[in-house]
RNA sequence: GUGAGCGUAGCCGAGAGGCCUAAGGCAUCUGGUUGUGGCCCAGAAGACCGUGGGUUCGAAUCCCACCGCUCACCCCA
């Protein structure tokens, strides 16, 4: 027999992980009210077609990456590699656009890609994802990297390398993929291959390449931003005067690009150091065609997704400290068939009180059972034995200080509940 | 999809052709007199040495294939 495995690229998320996993889950729904951003819980899986269009055609995530599947209705299903998408899917769908604008939602959940596993790079994964639909203002694009910024903030990070770029709007980026086209025309027999590709179907791509004989071609290539059109010049100055006076320090990345029709001005990344190849905290910007791509009517949005995985690496590399799991209050030990008995109960009745306790099972050693309370790292063990069955009481056992004492049963609950909130 | 490294009990890990019916540590369980944890001591359980083929008198140790894991490329969270 085969033992079984979790599928290539997932992972259980076990016990002693949880810690990080709960307290970056509060900071995000923590953050996301102070901003004002509202939850929200697309469905794991949506039409194919969604993201198709919605990621884009071109991509590596459309052509490679996808879990797609038919259903038995002979419908193409895609489990979602990423929320955009699905989140402007359900703006059009429930008529968002009768809301104040910018509608601002974000989504915690589990993302898919059929991808080869590495460091930070999982199959299924798990974005924090943030967006504003409904309104073209550079503030707004301000408002979801200040978002991402105050987040990493307060999880104690530093050493992080915020990325920007603006690359340009439907109206701006033919022209200035022709010049880098133009550029680029006599250099070809020099570039690699890949670039050679890039040139005819993904000619922004050419500027993302990490191939050293490429590096200094790209250095000299022309940049964007001196070819943005009136409005995208005027939307990245304004961002820049933004980010500028609140003393945001950022790197102007004329790398970064997003190669997609729907993706216009605002494209940002944030790095971070240690976790391996995959740096990329963070990625996001603005996506004035998507809506219109999906059907919509034109809506313009900005918004990023953040990957809790690699979050909790850089955790972990920058050595931030996360409150433990918490522990039972007690643990009640018992000796003989009576003593369980009353155990059970006693068990029963401070649970009901909301105090947290647990029982030795099995019929074992008392020593057995004290040091599983030992294990377990629970404040108090409640010991009954014959003899304390008959006093009707239970010998408190305070696991840190070592000493005992007893304590009549009606007077037990009390007696806990006073140490509940100094101990938890 | 490409490349490299690795695959011995739950975890870490020795072992490099016969001394391996596979060391050690952690973790687990039991016990250390009669009802008490953390340290210590004793003992127990736990491995078809990733799978399948081959070489050899003999393989965990050599060869091949497959599978899996890891890292990197690609790209991204």
């Amino acid at each position: 027999m085969v033992r079984f495995t979790a599928p290539r690229g997932t992972q259980d998320i076990l016990p002693e992980d949880q810690p990080y996993w709960r307290y970056v889950e509060e900071h995000l729904h923590a953050i996301a009210r102070l901003y004002g951003y509202e939850c929200i819980t697309p469905p794991l899986f949506e039409d194919t077609a969604i993201f198709e269009r919605g990621v884009g055609e071109g991509t590596d995530i459309v052509e490679k990456e996808m879990y797609t599947f038919l259903d038995r209705g002979g419908q193409s299903l895609t489990l979602r590699p990423e929320f955009t998408a699905s989140v402007v899917r359900a703006y059009i769908e429930h008529g968002m656009h009768v809301r104040p604008q910018p509608v601002k939602l974000y989504s915690i959940g589990p993302a898919f890609r059929y991808e080869r596993p590495q460091a930070g790079r999982y199959r299924q994964h798990h974005q924090f994802n943030v967006e504003a639909i409904g309104e073209q203002d550079p503030a707004v694009d301000l408002e979801v990297m200040s978002l991402a910024w105050q987040l990493y903030d307060e999880l104690g990070f530093h050493d992080l390398a915020f990325q920007i770029n603006s690359t340009g709007c439907p109206r701006c980026r033919p022209g200035y993929m022709q010049v880098l086209k133009n550029y680029y025309a006599d250099k070809l027999p020099l570039v690699c291959d890949d670039c050679r590709r890039r040139y005819e179907q993904n000619t922004l791509r050419l500027l993302d390449c990490k191939v050293e004989t490429c590096q200094t071609f790209i250095d000299n290539a022309p940049r964007f931003l001196d070819y943005l059109c009136d409005e995208c010049a005027t939307h990245f100055a304004t961002l820049r005067s933004y980010l500028d006076a609140l003393g945001r320090p950022y790197t102007l990345n004329h790398r970064l690009v997003r190669g997609l029709d729907y993706y216009t001005k605002t494209v940002f990344e944030v790095w971070a150091a240690g976790i391996g190849a995959q740096s990329a905290v963070c990625g996001g910007g603005r996506y004035d065609g998507l809506a219109e791509a999906l059907g919509g009517p034109p809506t313009p949005g900005v918004g990023f997704a953040s990957g809790i995985e690699r979050i909790i690496l850089t955790m972990k590399a920058q050595g931030v400290e996360v409150p433990p799991a918490p522990k039972p209050l007690a643990l009640i030990a018992t000796l003989g068939e009576e003593a369980k008995l009353a155990g059970v109960k006693l068990l029963t009745n401070l649970r009901a009180a909301g105090i947290p306790v647990v029982l030795a099972f099995g019929d074992r050693s008392l020593r057995s059972q004290m040091r599983e309370a030992g294990k377990l790292g629970v404040t108090y063990a409640l010991i009954l034995g014959a003899e304390e069955v008959k006093a009707r009481q239970v010998i408190v056992r305070d696991m840190t200080a070592a000493d005992q004492e007893p304590v009549a049963w009606d007077e037990i609950l009390a007696w806990l509940k006073g140490r509940l909130t100094v101990s938890v």
